[in-house]
DNA sequence: TATTCGGGTTACCTGCAGGTAACCGCATGC
DNA sequence: GCATGCGGTTACCTGCAGGTAACCCGAATA
């Protein structure tokens, strides 16, 4: 009994510019991170002040993700006790207007109701 | 042995406008629906061609979401085969700007690389 | 000497979004 | 008489994001 080969018909890959997009800024706390550090860096324990009900744990973890997607840089800064520093990469800056957008139609929700 | 009642002290509310905003644009198709749903009504056929790779489970469970949430409306069509025809609601055109923000950013993000 | 702060890590658990596959009723067309 | 298109539904399974709680080290501070 020789098994079906099922070849797989590979569709031209055709990356989606939106779900590219959504893929760097989806779950609960991407957007956050990207909104508080629009105007330049900020440490660890600023953010989690910033961003209301985020565990350590999911900040290191979103943190991590945003770094290895190339939108953040972390930064260790020699200083007593160390602090770390994270910023916007020139790619996440490209994410600003995005945010911006998103947290604009929110305002403009919570007006109407 | 009591037990200590721990009084759960209840934040205000105090909706954030990103959360609230990215509540009824997150997930994988949300996006996509609105954003092929921007010109005007669309057909449950139509969205499944436009939207690659989706199944008619989740798109019926996407569309029946952002239905309860106020994002479009749903109307059976009295054709023969019967049809239903979706369209953005006014709450999902004040969405609109925030999708073609992502969208943008999508474009350009292809371009850099 | 003990505590705090900064920046985490680890273990464990939960829920939900999404994926596949099969099936549905109805009306029309071949 | 049978298949096709339309707009789904149902069952079953998977993976990942997120939540809680406890714990870590080294330096500075009370």
């Amino acid at each position: 009994m020789v098994k079906v080969r099922r070849n797989k018909v590979e569709q031209p890959p055709e990356v989606c510019p939106l779900g590219e997009c959504m893929s760097l800024i989806s779950g609960a706390w991407s957007p956050h991170v990207i909104w508080y550090l629009r105007d330049g860096p900020r440490r660890f324990s600023e953010l989690r002040g910033d961003i209301k009900g985020v565990s350590a744990k999911v900040l290191t973890a979103r943190l991590r993700q945003l770094e290895r997607d190339g939108v953040l840089i972390r930064r260790e800064v020699d200083s007593s006790p160390p602090t770390v520093e994270y910023s916007l990469s020139e790619l996440g800056a490209e994410l600003r207007p995005a945010i911006a957008a998103i947290v604009d139609v929110g305002h403009r929700l919570k007006q109407r109701r």
